[in-house]
RNA sequence: GCGCGUGUAGCUCAGUUGGUUAGAGCGUACGAUUCACAUUCGUAAGGUCUCUGGUUCGAAUCCAGGCACGCGCACCA
């Protein structure tokens, strides 16, 4: 044995040796045979990367959760299935694709529709590569035979199936609607994928002049004054006694002077501004939800390029910065223009380019979240609260679940369309005759099914990337056979999905609900949320900001188990960790620590014959000792408290077993003072805290497993399959 | 506006249902070392556990309130 651990030599020949094995593949492992008939299965869905860019250390802390998970379980003697793979990332991976073309002096508008999708398909592929060799590079022991990728032909198939059942049912709707709209990327989102961030804006107090009514007014507070053209109404809340005489006289709206009634509805509210609001349906979600109820006209007077048209009359042509600027000089210039205040504000951005986003009616598919399911009372909605509720879904840190239920609470109806080309597409058709939409899934239909015309036209859209891995734990599971499929069967529900809180939302909730859909059973029965690695600003790391670190990197200088050590060690759910090179240095020092206590031991064993000899109370002690470190490592892991298990066993290896226990035993073999007890107890310790560490470091471990002396042929092959306690 | 989190050693963070001298990594001081490991060992310095009050035999831990910072959600136009 070399004297000092080295990592880059050994890392690469441990995962071979593993590979090899095939024991990643839960059929294949034998500690599965070994086991009793009903033996428990555990799984993990592993949380597909984006296909569109290598890892980062934010990926690093997932994976190694994951894997110390499953290699715990494994060992545990369960039937463990880690199953991999990788998302195409619509959206994300269309930006950064477009960027990557940017920097080479190209536009994806160069492409037709085939084209840019065929190249798209070649870019995640070859980072598909890139991602699955940093993912062994991590250790990770997830069964490559059953890889994944969002785009699988199996995978669509279920995705098509899910949305053909959404639409069977009535939960799946083409509606036009307030969305939200992103003017640079001429697509819509969902909600979440706006970020609101305070402004300072103008609050402007703009007269309506009232018909037939000389020199008498109503004014109402806006911020967008550039809407004003987009008009229908004015809207006062009934219980408001100033305005009580006004209802259903009519206005003037002081920019192209059309006339506008007044209107009450008790969405209004009386304290903000004058209490009078100006409704413009197509440009306001509220506005939209009360032009609605009241049959108001919507005025589109806002292109989706982002430039307004004709309708907006004197505003034609302008963007919307330009069109505010313009509107007000207008209404100063006729008097309209009461006064201005200071007004700060929550403005929605696209999450992506900042761009303010504009709110657009535009016609797109939706899934009803809480309208009741056929035959039922319950609405998708509900079946994900009452699942989390009952604890039949699990979330850890359980602080996690007010924050999910006061999301499902405000939950509005998901927009699943997308104006991109990178994604899957929606099998969706629109009936140029009766105007109406309808799904096919399994061939390409000849005429409307509604009014039998041949005028169709094909969906252009894609689907929210979400609303694929929203199917994910089952997707992954079906393969061809569907429900019925062996894996299904054996591993759904999945044990455990863990991922970051930042995508609670956007994933996980959608998993619970779409799980629980399809199948009639929930996806998994424990959420781990990890906290977000950050850097040592206390900035998130993304590849936009450029301050990424590169998990090969860090493994090439300390080796991954350090890196795993580093990522368990002090990150406890829910909290952000920041990671530094210091604390990797300091586990690798652990590792090298390890390497040189086995080193010591194996050194002072060849003249031991593995048979136990009869102990000492003192002795015995120290056994007993052991035994306790076992039960509350074994303890911790299962109560999900990685952190605290791997400082136990830091602990006990490096200031027990190294500084004492080895320092002890070393005079009295030297000594020859009950050598055969030492060499026995030496021996022993060292066995067991490889096994207790090997989920955490598994290559230091392995590594030398493989050079422990088999006495009596009880010490399985690889230490990866090797019985926990 | 509603909700959540954080505040512990110089820095970055742990602290398991309240229970002896509050821990880790890095850093600092002094010393050791051909004997598994200088990626080492020993010793030490360094903490009013944000503040105030309460519950308790006992509080970093539970409760109430204040201060500071961070975050999520929300149709206040």
């Amino acid at each position: 044995m070399d004297k000092v651990y080295n990592h880059q030599k050994i890392e690469p020949k441990i995962y071979r040796l593993w590979e090899k094995s095939g024991f990643f593949n839960p059929d294949k492992s034998p500690l599965r045979q070994s086991s009793n008939k009903k033996q428990k299965s555990f799984c993990i869905i592993m949380p597909p990367p984006n296909a569109n860019a290598p890892l980062h250390i934010g990926h690093g802390v997932g994976t190694t959760l994951q894997d110390l998970m499953i290699r715990y379980q494994r060992m545990q003697g369960k039937k463990t299935l880690w199953l991999p793979g990788t998302d195409h990332a619509g959206f994300e991976t269309q930006v950064v694709f477009e960027k990557e073309l940017e920097k080479q002096g190209k536009s994806g508008l160069e492409m037709n529709r085939e084209e840019f999708f065929k190249s798209v398909w070649g870019y995640t592929q070859k980072n598909k590569k890139i991602v699955k060799k940093q993912l062994k590079l991590l250790g990770a022991s997830c069964d490559w035979s059953r890889e994944k990728f969002t785009l699988d032909k199996n995978i669509q198939k279920t995705v098509y199936q899910t949305l053909e059942k959404l639409w069977k049912d009535g939960l799946l709707y083409r509606g036009k609607r307030i969305v939200n709209y992103c003017p640079k990327h001429k697509t819509a989102f969902s909600d979440l994928e706006v970020k609101y961030q305070e402004e300072k804006g103008t609050l402007y107090f703009v007269k309506y002049k009232l018909k037939d009514k000389k020199d008498k007014w109503i004014t109402v507070a806006t911020t967008r004054p550039e809407t004003i053209p987009g008009d229908t109404a004015i809207a006062v809340n009934p219980l408001d006694k100033r305005y009580k005489k006004l209802i259903n006289l009519i206005a003037i709206e002081p920019i192209t002077r059309r006339e506008i009634p007044i209107i009450s509805d008790k969405l209004v509210d009386i304290d903000f501004g004058t209490g009078a609001l100006k409704i413009t349906p197509a440009h306001d979600s509220l506005d939209f939800e009360i032009g609605q109820k009241h049959k108001l006209e919507a005025i589109e007077t806002l292109n989706f390029d982002g430039y307004f048209n004709k309708l907006a009359r004197p505003l034609a042509g302008l963007n919307v910065s330009q069109a505010r600027e313009k509107s007000v000089e207008i209404l100063k210039r006729n008097g309209s223009l009461e006064k201005e205040v200071d007004y700060l504000h929550q403005v929605g951005h696209c999450y992506k380019c900042n761009t303010k986003i504009e709110p657009m009616l535009m016609d797109q598919w939706f899934i009803a979240m809480t309208k009741p399911l056929p035959k039922t009372k319950k609405s998708l909605r509900d079946l994900a609260v009452e699942a989390v509720k009952n604890k039949k879904v699990k979330i850890v840190p359980s602080r996690f679940e007010k924050v999910f239920f006061h999301w499902m609470n405000n939950i509005k109806d998901w927009n699943i369309s997308r104006q991109i080309r990178w994604g899957i597409p929606i099998p969706g058709y629109h009936c140029q005759d009766c105007k109406q939409s309808f799904i096919e899934i399994n061939k390409t239909p000849k005429k409307c099914i509604y009014c039998q015309s041949k005028n169709i036209k094909k969906d252009p859209d894609v689907l929210d990337t979400w609303f694929s891995s929203g199917q994910w734990p089952f997707a992954t599971l079906f393969s061809s056979e569907g429900i019925k499929s062996k894996d299904f069967k054996t591993f759904y529900p999945t044990e455990v999905m863990e991922t970051g809180w930042d995508i609670l939302f956007f994933w996980v909730a959608r998993m619970i609900i779409l799980g629980i859909y399809r199948t009639g059973k929930i996806p998994f029965k424990t959420v781990y949320l990890h906290g977000l690695v950050r850097d040592k600003d206390r900035q998130k790391m993304s590849k936009s900001k450029g301050n990424v670190i590169d998990p090969l990197a860090v493994i090439e200088t300390y080796g991954t188990d350090a890196l795993r050590m580093a990522l368990i060690i002090g990150n406890t759910p829910g909290n952000d960790i920041i990671i530094s090179e210091d604390k990797i240095r300091g586990y690798r020092n652990f590792a090298n620590k390890i390497w040189n206590a086995s080193r010591f031991v194996l050194s002072n064993l060849s003249d031991y014959d593995g048979k136990k000899p009869i102990l000492n109370s003192r002795d015995k002690k120290i056994l007993m000792n052991l035994k306790k470190t076992q039960k509350k490592v074994t303890a911790n892991l299962n109560d999900f408290k990685f952190s605290l298990a791997g400082e136990t066993i830091y602990h006990y290896f490096w200031h027990v077993f190294a500084d004492k226990i080895i320092e002890e035993m070393k005079n009295r073999i030297r000594n020859n003072k009950n050598k055969k007890q030492a060499q026995y107890i030496l021996y022993i310790i060292l066995k067991d805290c490889l096994k207790m560490l090997h989920p955490f470091m598994p290559f230091v471990t392995e590594a030398i497993w493989q050079k422990l002396p088999n006495y009596q042929n009880k010490k399985t092959d690889l230490l990866m399959i090797n019985k926990w306690f």
